[in-house]
RNA sequence: GGGAGUUUAGCUCAGCUGGGAGAGCAUCUGCCUUACAAGCAGGCGGUCGUAGGUUCGAGCCCUACAAUUCCCACCA
């Protein structure tokens, strides 16, 4: 099983996923005798791909489930997909485009078919990718955001809401996507600097008495211009306020008006109030009570406002034309080449129009409070704390939330209108009649929800809301929601106000924040950019487990991490360690009875790597604990390479080459720390470590996985305290040793001759040192270089020395040792340092200064008889 | 404009409630030692961004400044 060299992955990791699925192991059942745990995966949306930031948040998520589940909590992992509305709708647009169709061409019927292909092709693809990554999640719960049970969840939020009048229609200044049709949100522009122009443009008084004049970086919306504020304390335009102007291109008339929006420094210090087209300017028009006047339509083309000459031209079009005609009439001053920030369509990049529309939003202030409260009480908790400022601030400064969209792909609003009095109601389906007029004809409002609608409700609607189920007794609210910290404003919160407003309670006691994963030097992962990773691409090559490595080692909780292949590479070079570790245990191990771990007689070195395994245990259990998995799997990783790798296989050698007993407890012991050492490791790795577990004969009589068997506890330890201190001795002893005949230019394959003066008295550990060292260990005096160790001196023989060299060494060592005196010496003589320093630490000073005090003196003692 | 993060070895990053500066990579030296050269052993390398302050003691706490990243608001 374990001839192979070096480890290849792709030999078993898509066998043992099957079987693991085909065992059932991922399915949580609910038991009362077990405790829950529970963790909701953040669904992907159905249009994409799994890409490296998935793999991220997915491993912590896969990490704390197996977790959990080794340590026997009934862990339910739910997994599912978000329909993703407006992206979703521009893909599918897009391919009936490349089929030469429209969606209003095939109708709304035939759209939401080719919808549902959609989500089901795609939300299939994503999960089998997620599959390969080695992600435990109970993939017989998967759930859709559009599917029926989702949709039932949505239609009592949607109308719990409404009844409440928390949901209702309003007619305010949006963010319109001309290439969408649709309404966004503020979460959904994003802004980007452009390069454009400043128009300064003359305004005539309608007296005749000049003129003034306003820039503007859009001038074709002039149309809709109804004043020109001023600034109230700006002194230059006082007596002008109240003063009419003659609208050019038009025949209309607009006051100069004072509000203090206008910055007096910003421009000629006088702009043009357009309240349809511009928030501010809508602002400005509330407080004035200005006229709102449409220049620009959904499509993005000049209304009949905007006069018989401009009616129909697009925005540039338009912007050219009211160019020229100003130029004509000697309006326009100047055009200066100007950047400012302009807003985007997130999905399709178009630029979005401000514009006066008629919405569904939900009210907010009322709704955030709990949400806001049960952060402030600690009853969910955001790791890492600091971001509780940004989820804070989000809440206290949120704006109503406007939640229709006029696109096809996503949940019909559940309002209807009576076709004969227009009346209102918010219905399941379709109502039989008018409950005001008792007209039967009535309409279902056309547009459909906000996809974060849906999301908002998935804590809950996954686990069976609004129905009063077994699973949200048993799992809500659940224990921890892992995401960046990217959407932590834009989604967590929503989870949070509307799992108090719908279930009664917080969605998840607590908030694991992670960073981006960027390119190897610190850039956002991009398609434009070309700098993407591709986490299926190095999992087929490498292994899921040494992606799952590259990962989550050594990244701190919310910073932003950077993947590289060479983090691949060592991950790759860690497994392939634990692959030959297995494979030098199973060697050794053929013809041998394994003891269990209490009937074995321990040595030194197995008290030693006994305790230090104890305390690798609690130490990677506390951090699970506090989420902090990057830091447990470093500790798990060089526990397993440097303390048992590196040292105790090596300490082992001496006693399974001699054979007997002494090798029969060996390697029983190393089994048994092996076999910890798996299952530790296993919630990272989980495929090699179950491959190990399953064909490694000394573990063949434990649990039929690694999956379900429990996950390491710590162990008393307090009576090895001494064997522990002996072998670190030793080991510090051998490193000296072996820094010396480095220093000695003596080559690692030579072995030297080391001069101890009682050998006896190392007992078994004699023979570690001779070959970790490389030495041999005589008790013959003689000269050479001297190995200053805490057991004492060694000498290294084939180094000869002259009296001269040997003095310099000697006041070498006096120099270091003397500074460790005169630096213990200084804090102890400091009366505030021995008074307010804890008691231990003075302790342990007065220790190290009482040892170093007799080296030195033995020390000087031989430089004296040296001399 | 408001807020947050980051700044530690050449590079990527750890560093606990304040108690002698750490790892990996790179580089250099020596080794194919019967688990592993995808390896082993060892070396070099740091005024912890700057300046103050608190403290017996500061990489860690406080203040200011600088560089850099991000979020929010938004620029007629």
């Amino acid at each position: 099983m374990f001839d192979k060299k070096t480890y290849e992955p792709q030999e078993f990791e898509e066998k043992i996923y099957k079987e693991w699925e085909e065992k059932k192991y991922f399915s949580a059942k609910i038991d009362k005798n077990k405790k829950p745990f529970c963790i909701i995966m953040p669904p992907p949306n159905v249009t994409s791909q799994a890409h490296i930031g998935h793999a991220l948040d997915m491993t912590y998520q896969d990490i704390l489930t197996r977790f959990k589940r080794m340590q026997g909590y009934s862990a339910l992992w739910l997994p599912g997909a978000d329909h993703a509305a407006l992206a979703t709708e521009h893909k599918l647009v897009e391919k009936l485009a490349k089929e030469g169709k429209t969606k209003e061409g095939i109708g709304r019927e035939e759209f939401d078919k080719e919808a549902w292909a959609w989500y089901n092709f795609y939300g299939n693809r994503i999960m089998t990718q997620f599959k390969t990554l080695g992600f435990s999640a109970d993939w017989d719960r998967y759930r859709f955001t559009m599917d029926e049970k989702s949709t039932k969840a949505v239609l009592e939020a949607f109308i719990k809401l409404y009844n409440k009048g928390l949901i209702y229609r309003g007619t305010r200044q949006t963010h319109w996507c001309i290439h969408c049709k649709s309404v966004i949100s503020d979460d959904e522009v994003v802004y980007s600097d452009e390069k454009g122009g400043m128009w300064h443009i003359k305004y005539p008084f309608a007296d005749g008495s000049g003129h003034i004049v306003v820039a503007t970086t859009r001038p074709e919306t002039l149309f809709g211009d109804t004043a020109v504020a001023v600034n109230p304390r700006d002194k230059r335009y006082k007596n002008i306020v109240g003063k009419m102007l003659k609208l050019p291109l038009t025949d209309r008339e607009i006051p100069v008006i004072a509000d203090d929006y206008v910055e007096c420094e910003f421009g000629t210090g006088m702009v043009k109030i357009t309240p349809a087209h511009d928030p501010n300017d809508y602002e400005v028009g509330k407080r004035h009570n200005l006229e709102l006047i449409s220049v620009i339509d959904k499509e993005g083309k000049m209304t009949s406002a905007s006069g018989k000459d401009f009616v129909g031209l697009s925005l540039l079009e338009a912007r050219a034309k009211v160019e020229e005609e100003l130029k004509k009439q000697g309006l326009l001053e100047k055009v200066e080449p100007y950047t400012h920030s302009v807003g985007h369509c997130e999905r399709c990049k178009t630029a979005i129009e401000p514009m006066i529309t008629e919405q569904w939003f939900v009210k907010m202030d009322e709704l955030v409070k709990p949400a806001i409260k049960v952060v402030k009480d600690g009853e969910l908790k955001i790791h890492p704390k600091r971001f509780d400022k940004n989820y804070f601030h989000w809440l206290e400064n949120i704006q109503d939330w406007c939640i229709s969209r006029q696109i096809w792909t996503g949940h019909r609003i559940p309002i209807y209108y009576c076709d004969k009095c227009k009346h209102i109601m918010a219905a399941k389906s379709m109502p039989e009649k008018c409950e005001k007029c008792g007209h039967t004809h009535l309409t279902q409002d056309s547009d459909v929800l906000d996809t974060w609608f849906s999301s908002a409700l998935w804590p809950f609607s996954t686990l069976g809301w609004p129905d009063k189920t077994e699973e949200l007794e048993y799992f809500y609210p659940t224990n921890v929601l892992v995401t960046g910290y990217d959407i932590l404003t834009q989604w967590a919160t929503k989870m949070v106000y509307m799992g108090f407003e719908c279930a009664g309670k917080t969605p998840f006691r607590n908030c694991l924040i992670h960073g981006l994963v960027r390119d190897e030097i610190g850039r956002k992962m991009s398609k434009s950019l070309g700098n993407g990773v591709d986490p299926l691409e190095v999992s087929e090559k490498y292994g899921a487990d040494a992606l799952r490595i590259a990962l989550i080692k050594d990244m701190a909780l919310g910073l932003d991490s950077r993947f590289s292949m060479t983090k691949v590479d060592n991950a790759r070079a860690f497994i392939n360690k634990i692959w030959n570790a297995s494979k030098f245990i199973s060697l050794h191990s053929q013809d041998v009875d394994i003891l269990p771990i209490n009937k074995t007689k321990k040595e030194t070195k197995d008290k030693w790597i006994l305790t230090k395994l104890s305390n690798i245990i609690k130490t990677v259990t506390n951090n699970l604990e506090k989420f902090d998995v990057g830091m447990a799997l470093s500790n798990i990783y060089n526990f397993a390479w440097n303390e048992f790798c590196d040292w105790y296989i090596e300490l082992c050698k001496p006693a399974i080459y001699k054979g007997g007993e002494d090798k029969q407890n060996t390697v029983s012991i190393l089994a048994y720390v092996f076999d910890n050492i798996l299952k530790v490791l296993h919630p990272f790795i989980p495929f090699v470590t179950e491959y190990i577990y399953k064909n490694l004969k000394p573990l063949e009589n434990n649990a039929e996985s690694i999956m379900i068997s429990s996950f390491p506890t710590t162990f008393s330890v307090s009576s090895y305290k001494e064997e522990f201190a002996m072998q670190d001795k030793v080991v510090e002893a051998i490193k000296l040793i072996r820094n010396a005949k480095n220093e000695a230019k003596i080559a690692s394959n030579v072995k030297s001759d080391v001069y101890y003066g009682d050998i006896e008295s190392l007992g078994s550990n004699a023979s570690e040192i001779e070959k970790l060292a490389l030495v041999n260990l005589t008790s013959e005096k003689g000269d050479g270089k001297v190995v200053y160790s805490p057991l004492g001196e060694f000498v290294l023989l084939d180094e000869k020395k002259d009296k001269e060299e040997l003095i310099k060494e000697l006041e070498a060592e006096i120099k270091r040792v003397q500074f460790e005196v005169d630096r213990s010496e200084k804090m102890l003589s400091n009366p505030r340092f021995v008074e307010k320093a804890p008691a231990s630490l003075v302790e342990t000073e007065k220790n190290k200064l009482e040892v170093n005090q007799k080296t030195l003196l033995n020390l000087n003692s031989k430089l004296n008889s040296l001399k």
